[in-house]
DNA sequence: GCGCTTATTACTGTATACAATATTCAGTAG
DNA sequence: CTACTGAATATTGTATACAGTAATAAGCGC
């Protein structure tokens, strides 16, 4: 069962399914060599939790998301991880702290030959692994949430943008070494947010590049 | 089935099954008169939730929440209330936060003869609205969600400590009415502390006060 | 050809059946 | 009486069937 639902996330995120458009159960489940049960089950818990729209009669559908949603998944996730780094700067050993400064070396400044997917993933290790050090098992999860239901609005420019992004983060890290909270969380806040602008900013010029990063994913 | 939704979701947050022990499907449905599937769709949603674990062969139960858990449940939102009223302090209009100040004149400072039920109801009917200033749809949900998962903790002195809370809801409302974000997020969070360690020492107290209310949920 | 109505087909939401697994009960030995 | 084993029963997870609804196709009139 979980197999399935992670095929079937993985299915959502990546957009298989066109948003608005109702997931055929019979033919999906299918394709997926099993009943329409198990898949009827996944569906409601990708439902529940924000991946789905469910109308009475029509079924399962990807939801389509507007300028104005991912700003806010967007904002609410720079709120939890502004919280997160300050905590950490409270929390954190010194030893996890220079854990993280080896993953930033051995991650490099430069995309190097790693694919949008490749990196849109290491950013997601680098972020995961600041919350971890809040400490707080709710927050991790729902980072993850947030980050799963946005991942494929993460992929923009994200091959470009990797040196800035690395840069940025080392910054993060370094607040974080002095025990800096303000500082950390204030970078940490404009980092998210010169995303969020670069994603508003492809979402508004059109959906050209986001079928692009559709085709990538096939 | 939303109503199928809504009544399993009030059972599951008034423990009216015991934690850690197996939610029978074939009961529950004959209960709620409807077949096993329904069910096992609101179940699979509440799981998705956060509200109930599922172990494969032993099915969908009650979990039970330890100390850290509710700490770490008001921790989040905490950091999300307090980021919440300072957007609010800047978004928020005249006649909103007046409402909100004619809403607590309406409940009043004491608890009259309402029920503890009724008491929690206000309450969150207070955190929402303050939420609601925030213009986040998520933020607004993510509370929702976290308040049903700590409905049964948020009982604790409820009606004993009435005339507190809303001595510390107006002084918020005036924080919001200056416009005050530094104060009024110092002043949410020390409220939402306070509850917290009201309901960690109700729970390491033991099981008694617990108890009582499962009864008076009945 | 276009628009409307009706018939047909496909799909969803739910009920029921089935197979696998877990739990409970009964019998036996020490 | 306790502990172990095997049988019987109950429950879960999934497959399939069924009824109601939505979508599509076909036929007819203008």
């Amino acid at each position: 069962m979980s197999r399935l639902y992670d095929t079937v996330l993985e299915m959502v995120v990546t957009y298989r399914f066109l948003p608005n458009q109702r997931i055929n159960e019979v033919h999906l489940a299918r394709k997926l060599n099993t009943s329409r049960t198990p898949v009827r089950e996944v569906l409601n818990r990708l439902h529940a939790q924000g991946f789905l729209q469910l109308k009475k009669g029509s079924g399962f559908s990807c939801r389509e998301f507007s300028p104005r949603e991912i700003q806010e998944l967007y904002q609410l996730r720079s709120i939890i991880e502004s919280a997160a780094i300050r905590l950490a700067c409270e929390n954190a050993t010194d030893a996890e702290v220079n854990q993280l400064q080896i993953f930033l070396q051995q991650t490099g400044p430069e995309p190097g030959d790693r694919s949008s997917q490749q990196l849109v993933e290491l950013d997601q290790q680098f972020h995961e692994q600041l919350m971890v050090l809040a400490r707080n098992e709710e927050m991790l999860k729902l980072l993850q949430n947030i980050n799963a239901r946005i991942r494929f609005f993460r992929w923009v420019d994200m091959d470009n943008k990797r040196s800035k992004t690395q840069v940025e983060h080392q910054q993060i890290v370094e607040a974080l070494m002095q025990r800096d909270a303000a500082a950390a969380a204030a970078l940490l806040e404009d980092h998210i947010h010169r995303r969020l602008d670069e994603i508003i900013h492809a979402v508004k010029a059109g959906n050209e590049i986001m079928n692009e990063q559709r085709e990538q994913a096939s």
